[in-house]
DNA sequence: CTGTTAGCGCTTTCAA
DNA sequence: TTGAAAGCGCTAACAG
């Protein structure tokens, strides 16, 4: 029993007037008599019009869609940044496609050369390649989050990496730490190599010099992080600190040194989590802020697609350091 | 410099055939030369041609998109269930659109509609409404997660609500426990009742008489769910175990039950989280498993979307108690 | 096996 | 201010 759809035409000649004159009235142009208007609006509310976006789309070139691409949609971090740009898209009508690159430069490009045949109007991208020439093309607004795109002018929603790693690093310092460890995953990616610079930053001004063994890259895997953890404690001068670079390597790494019950060891988490003040001792994280990173990724996306157009910019979402003990320990 | 883009005519210009036998080789349509598909697929390599969706989608009154309705894309239980969804559908090339309804129906409406409007091919949703008839006009399959549809015969994954929360209380009272309180949110939702139901299966089956003042709704917000539990613990008999019906639950209360020191009562939740096993006590859930969840949905959903068209079913994910700790404490 | 014609529902010329 | 006609890129009919 479902009825046809109610299709433009239709509408007008309900108002008596040709489809042109109600799709003027439908997309609010001015150049129409106010009786006219009066006609076509009401054909409308009566036949419960509501124009097809997919052809409308075809039309016009451009789809009411933007595109948001992350490593994975199940990590917390970006539920939320997807959660908060849903949110501010759904108010003004905007649908929104998601797609994750699982980290993989080629899904990416898959992932984005599949958008731009959508026609999606924008994108908000956490890139994982160095190279966006193929992005250049597409020609609609991008904003990065995340990571910033190092060969492209482009708006980017972005923490101070390294400012911020470094943050963190002088507070475990300031607590008297002279050994602190750097735990990290993916140091090919920009993000995390700026983060690391960051830490190198700290001890340099500190005077120490930087422990290659310290340096830890952890994989994906939970068991490589347990071994790795292991590794890095056997050592014959074992750090006691640990900054963790974000919250896949906390996660990943905190089980482990529960199991060993080494929670006398300093930790400091870039990025914060569920329960972190919960655990024992609780986390010291430096706070991110995700849902701040999503609205302010999506309003300039929405104010770019509104037609405004001012150079490209990046902008920076505050951090702090939120203390909450396990970053607070004495060596 | 973006060139234009090329088009189906553009192709079988170079291959010198039409436009329609060049729209078959695209779509695998056998009753093509095999000479003539081969200059084809030559034209189609050289030009770099990739066929219009938005086109494709109007003419076949279809898109090649699937929907994803959940209360809130940032719950870590429903970005899990997305996550497996979206890679799923990237895999057959199909793109996902996520929308949230903020557990309000006038909003689960309108954003259902919009998909509909926009021809989605499938929708997966995690209903909130108890009236799904304008569903029933959109005519695209649909598969239901976490709650079912009581008036329309419909394709769901569940999990079973009344027997894992019964099971949950059973083993809180096997550990000695008479005196279980039932934390939860929007008992009006039906997932929320079933879950319930279970718990007051568990107490009738030992014989104990369930108790008003155990039954606390939690509102939303941080800070009633500690006046909540606060009011709980000053009973003049207070629990000595809790029973958290879901995750967004446990992730409220546990940090007052921490700040309080009152970890000496057992806590079960309904729902795993990230860090459960790593406070103190170690938190014994129910498992979910979204992820099993968003994996049956999409596997349901595909297979009809690919022409099959068994009777609706409803599957139940399956359930188990993890110990960790919290769940075996005695009273 | 192939090509022509028509049309999905809408918006943009361009002329009245 | 209005409308007729063309066409966005594709595919379903229906001839050939």
């Amino acid at each position: 029993m479902t009825r046809p759809r109610v299709r433009l035409r239709d509408v007008a000649l309900a108002a008596h007037t040709s489809t042109k004159t109600a799709s003027r009235v439908i997309n609010g142009d001015h150049r129409v008599s106010a009786e006219t208007r009066a006609r076509v609006e009401q054909a409308v509310a009566e036949l419960d019009y509501r124009p097809d976006p997919l052809a409308r789309s075809l039309r016009r070139g451009l789809d009411e869609t933007i595109g948001v691409v992350v490593d994975e949609v199940g990590d917390p971090f970006f539920a939320s940044v997807i959660g908060e740009i849903e949110r501010m898209a759904l108010d003004r009508g905007v649908s929104v496609i998601i797609a994750s690159t699982r980290r993989r430069e080629e899904r990416e490009r898959i992932v984005l050369d599949g958008l731009a045949q959508r026609r999606v109007a924008g994108l908000i991208v956490a890139s994982i390649s160095e190279d966006h020439s193929y992005l250049r093309a597409s020609s609609c607004p991008v904003v990065f989050i995340d990571r910033k795109a190092e060969d492209l002018e482009a708006d980017a929603v972005l923490v101070d990496d390294r400012g911020g790693a470094r943050m963190g690093v002088e507070h475990l310092l300031s607590y008297g730490h002279r050994s602190v460890a750097h735990l990290g995953d993916r140091l090919g990616v920009a993000t995390a190599r700026h983060r690391l610079a960051g830490y190198r930053d700290a001890l340099e001004d500190a005077g120490i010099q930087a422990n290659p063994d310290y340096i830890v890259e952890i994989e994906p895997s939970q068991s490589d992080a347990a071994q790795a953890i292991e590794a890095l404690l056997a050592l014959d001068h074992p750090p006691t600190a640990i900054f963790s670079a974000n919250t896949r390597c906390s996660l990943r790494s905190l089980p482990t040194l529960h199991r060993l019950k080494r929670t006398d060891i300093a930790f400091l988490s870039f990025g914060d989590f569920a329960m972190a003040e919960l655990l024992m001792p609780p986390v010291t994280v430096i706070d991110h802020s995700p849902e701040l990173i999503g609205r302010l990724a999506a309003e300039r996306l929405f104010s770019r697609l509104s037609g405004e157009n001012p150079p490209p910019e990046t902008i920076r979402a505050p951090l702090q350091v939120v203390p909450r003990g396990s970053g607070e320990l004495a060596p």
